[in-house]
DNA sequence: TGATTTTTTTCTGTATACAAGTTGTATTTA
DNA sequence: TAAATACAACTTGTATACAGAAAAAAATCA
């Protein structure tokens, strides 16, 4: 049972989630118990209880006598999705800032520097997962247990759209990405300064960069679509 | 498995919600799995699947190799609480008068007629569960996935504090249940309106009778208290 | 051939047995 | 007596076997 610090089950629970946030495993997708026992050498009383845990955080649906689905994303949950999120970052930041621990500073740097290093060379998986962290610790430092469950669920499906409207290779989206890390930077600025309206002034700046990006993908060239639009169409 | 309808593992968990809501389950109480095993006809196994999920509901804190707990409560998660709470029941009340179904519109008038039965003649336990299911319903009417699960972990402890705080027998209290009583029911006609402004504004409002009569526990008397000003003075 | 029913197979849900870990108690030692 | 250690009782974690439900395949009938 202690394999090395790191349990089997926790290993899987990084896989799974590393695999839905990357997209690896798409939403819907369905989970095999069998499969996954066998893979990670776990019997399937433990990895059950890891899809139990996995869905209270949003990453599963699970749904009796069937087998356990990555939670799905559509349309309607992008329009929730756009409606959420400015309140709740903004939120956050503010408190992460009031609240954040040298140690917490510290992780954030770290996970800052891997983010650029992402940038640098990285995947796309590894920037969505990158700038994933970056966040996630922003949500350690704010401490609120009320807002972290809706927090980190934001988290989940923002980096499944990143790595679904980032995807194209743009010189947009590198100046965006550029921008991105700058505000990043900005951040840790604020939280070390504790200062809290500069903090949320940031992460709304953060946020209208993420969806300007999105809607630029969402409405491509948005210039008068005539019906039935094509799917998708490539930006200059 | 098909007992009737509700199976053995849905009335565990509704028995635990509603013991951990009415504090008949105490905060940091420790929970036996031999013990629930027995008294349910349920295994291990189905059982500790019941706890995860508690668990990921924010009803429950798990720790390995170590039994499984009432989710703490304390001064802390009070201020977060404070924090979260006004915002976050702004949205959902918003949200709840954009989005209810007319069926929706009929459970939270049914949970309405409840809570005012619980009022004459319930007992706090029987008024705290009225009152957290007719928010329930206000949630489900919001229908966002994202802000659902921190709007839900504040109503766990809403009504935690709230069997903590309204237990005494107060004339002022009863008071303070009448007017939350008729805001009840302003809510139900924002709603069935459309009216998200007016829903917002109530959402205020309930929220700060509810701080209100917090505070009216916790700084008993609250008249002049010399050094170290209280957090917040009582508005007119 | 095509639709429908029956059978087979596969997968999910639960019980139970066992392994590993934790806590409390008794015993030893200084 | 106080601290430390060893032992015993108990609790949690995992594997496995089996029961029940859904899906897939085969067989039947029009």
């Amino acid at each position: 049972m202690k394999d090395d610090a790191k349990s089997r089950k926790d290993r899987l629970r990084d896989h799974l989630k590393v695999s839905i946030l990357t997209l690896s495993l798409r939403p819907g997708a369905d989970l095999d118990e069998a499969d996954l026992s066998d893979a990670f050498g776990l019997s399937r009383t433990p990895l059950r209880e890891v899809f139990r845990q996995l869905a209270g955080e949003g990453y599963l649906d699970l749904r009796t006598n069937r087998s356990a689905r990555v939670s799905e994303m559509s349309y309607t949950t992008l329009r929730d999705f756009f409606l959420a999120a400015p309140m709740i970052y903004g939120a956050i930041l503010r408190l992460a800032a009031l609240n954040a621990t040298p140690a917490q500073i510290a992780d954030l740097k770290a996970a800052q520097e891997t983010f650029k290093a992402a940038l640098r060379s990285g995947s796309g998986a590894d920037r969505a997962l990158a700038n994933n962290r970056f966040h996630e610790v922003t949500g350690e430092m704010s401490g609120n247990v009320y807002l972290l469950p809706s927090f980190n669920r934001l988290l989940i499906d923002h980096a499944r759209i990143g790595m679904t409207f980032y995807r194209p290779q743009g010189a947009q989206m590198s100046e965006n990405l550029s921008v991105a890390s700058q505000q990043h930077e900005a951040i840790i600025a604020a939280i070390e300064a504790r200062d809290d309206a500069a903090a949320a002034q940031l992460a709304e700046d953060h946020w209208n960069l993420s969806r300007d990006q999105i809607e630029l993908f969402v409405m491509p060239d948005a210039l008068d679509v005539p019906m039935g639009a094509p799917p998708r169409s490539k930006p200059a």
